[in-house]
DNA sequence: TCTTAAATAATAATGATTATCTTTTATTTG
DNA sequence: CAAATAAAAGATAATCATTATTATTTAAGA
């Protein structure tokens, strides 16, 4: 059973009171806008979303937040090298996503064989394994029909 | 059968040359160490490596080699958003990676059932799958007795 | 050997993210 | 409820790996 955006929140609100952080307006703000989206948004698209009702807010405020709630755990971190980093605060432990180079969409993707995967990988390095991140970059299908 | 160094710096050097790039001294030594390194090396490592032969070289040469032979297909690009690319000339196509947190040992892994895997992704999401990065985070065996 | 397009080397620019510092504010306590 | 204070917001500067630029040098074919 999956958390709905409202549980998300709550649960996100609860663990910032109980490590003795305030909620503010503003943080409040960003904390809805990761719990109830599922496309993954940059600090850039969370920006300008809060900037519709704080229009004074810095991007430096959405950085220090979603930091916050990352070290909490509470917000999945998709970094890379070329582009701004991606959020996922509806499902926020690591899981693989696909990619699409074209429109930059990331899909979520739930898949069993993955702890045989991580098992396998552990045998073969004798690496103690805590934490995984998988891709698939490709075409999405909206990018696939456009091309043709 | 895996292709040692030697074998690799030829094909390097042939798909180079065939494409019209010319053999400088320094291109050649960098292509010798991307062709022989089993570490992952990053532009630093190479750039420290190709100095001891040619303390004028410039870390724009080693960037601008490396993006030559990327394109070519003859390495494999490692980019981390907090740390300095790694690059796999020895294995250039995309595979799982056992990195460790603690020293930033990368090893590689070989494992079979990732062809499933990506059948699955395909499966779910629709996309038009044409590259992966899959990575594991932990602590290597080494690491792993320091801590103790 | 000469020619010329490409490569090198030095340096400036880029851009997302982080750090710094002052002002403002949420929450606690008397 | 007001005052105190520690944290957060906002503005701006700093960072740092990578890319771009440009003048100089050089590999390789004619």
């Amino acid at each position: 059973m999956k958390n709905d955006g409202k549980n998300r929140l709550e649960t996100m609100i609860g663990k910032l009171k109980g490590n003795g952080y305030k909620i503010t307006p503003q943080r409040l703000a960003i904390l809805k806008i990761l719990s109830t989206s599922i496309g993954h948004p940059s600090v850039e698209k969370i920006y300008e979303q809060v900037k519709k009702n704080f229009p004074t807010i810095s991007r430096a405020t959405v950085y220090k937040n979603i930091l916050v709630i990352k070290d909490l755990g509470e917000v999945l971190e998709l970094a890379f090298s070329n582009d701004s980093n991606r959020y996922d605060g509806h499902l926020p432990h690591p899981h693989p996503h696909a990619i699409c180079t074209e429109c930059k969409k990331i899909v979520d993707s739930e898949l069993e064989i993955l702890k045989d995967f991580t098992q396998k990988v552990r045998e073969e390095t004798g690496f103690r394994i805590y934490d995984h991140r998988i891709d698939f970059f490709g075409l999405c299908p909206d990018c696939q029909k456009n091309k043709e």
